[in-house]
DNA sequence: AAGCAATTGAAAATGAATATCAAAAGCAGG
DNA sequence: CCTGCTTTTGATATTCATTTTCAATTGCTT
């Protein structure tokens, strides 16, 4: 599915005209290759490591991209950093987030969804994406 | 409910040994007299027209409080300015978001509460509150 | 009224994100 | 493989929301 992704970036890049550059391909393979919520920094530092010419300017614009490419998804958790996370297609997950240990557990809720769906018609809304995160403490930290 | 409120405030303000100050009193005020979703900056800029003497900074620190004390809640929408909404007691509210016009629907759903209770209970986790948005187009901007 | 700690306002500091711009790199067409 | 044109990049400066700092003020207790 790595390459399925690859292949979606490389046709949004085309149908926009993107010129495909090596910077653009290592940090697509690195956001790949991580797990969940990123923030760009630890993505920069990461790629940095490897490639210390890569500038973080860089970072910020590609993940904009990546969003636009429908790759990625903005998060917005409570820490003053803008997180990405991977846009699975038609699968979507949410979070249950510890304000303990800030721990995150994903979860899936097909109703939930469906829920969505008819709020928006009734309201005449066309969904593009949602997010729903609850925030509390987890089973460790209620203690 | 105003006063509801206010004595709510009181209360977490005593339970904390925090001092009844003119600014807090003020700031509630005008918070309480706000719709959905001010950002400080309205907030401020509100108060500064009747109160010039208030500072900024009392107003972060403020709103703050509020959310320590369960009157308020951040609601972290994609315009870089952390928002406050108030906290309604039992009733919880979501969002539909227009990422054409930046409208905001408010929608209320048991169901969709309910289905977070359990999968909350499922995960051993306890629930301190919640935000559910769904982006897209509301039915002006789809056109 | 006096003393002490909490609070405030102004200004400085922080920090994430964006804009600027010259240099470098991609992508034609010849 | 050059040439010329445009996009992209990296470094730096900038912006802007939020936080911190700190001296002065204020609230509270005795």
């Amino acid at each position: 599915m790595i390459l399925e992704k690859k292949k979606t970036f490389n046709n949004f890049a085309a149908s926009k005209g993107l010129r495909s550059t090596r910077q653009r391909d290592i940090i697509l393979d690195y956001f790949l290759a991580t797990r969940q919520h990123v923030s760009v920094e630890e993505l920069y530092l990461k790629i940095k490591s490897a490639h210390p010419g890569i500038g973080s300017a860089t970072v910020y614009r590609t993940l904009k991209l990546f969003v636009e490419a429908g790759l990625a998804r903005e998060v917005l958790l409570h820490d003053g950093q803008t997180r990405y996370e991977h846009v699975m297609a038609g699968e979507h997950h949410d979070h249950l987030v510890c304000t303990g240990c800030n721990a995150i557990i994903e979860f899936e809720n097909e109703t939930i969804e469906h829920l969505q769906d008819e709020i928006a018609a009734r309201h005449g809304f066309l969904i593009r994406n949602h997010k729903l995160e609850i925030y509390g403490l987890c089973a460790n930290c209620r203690g």
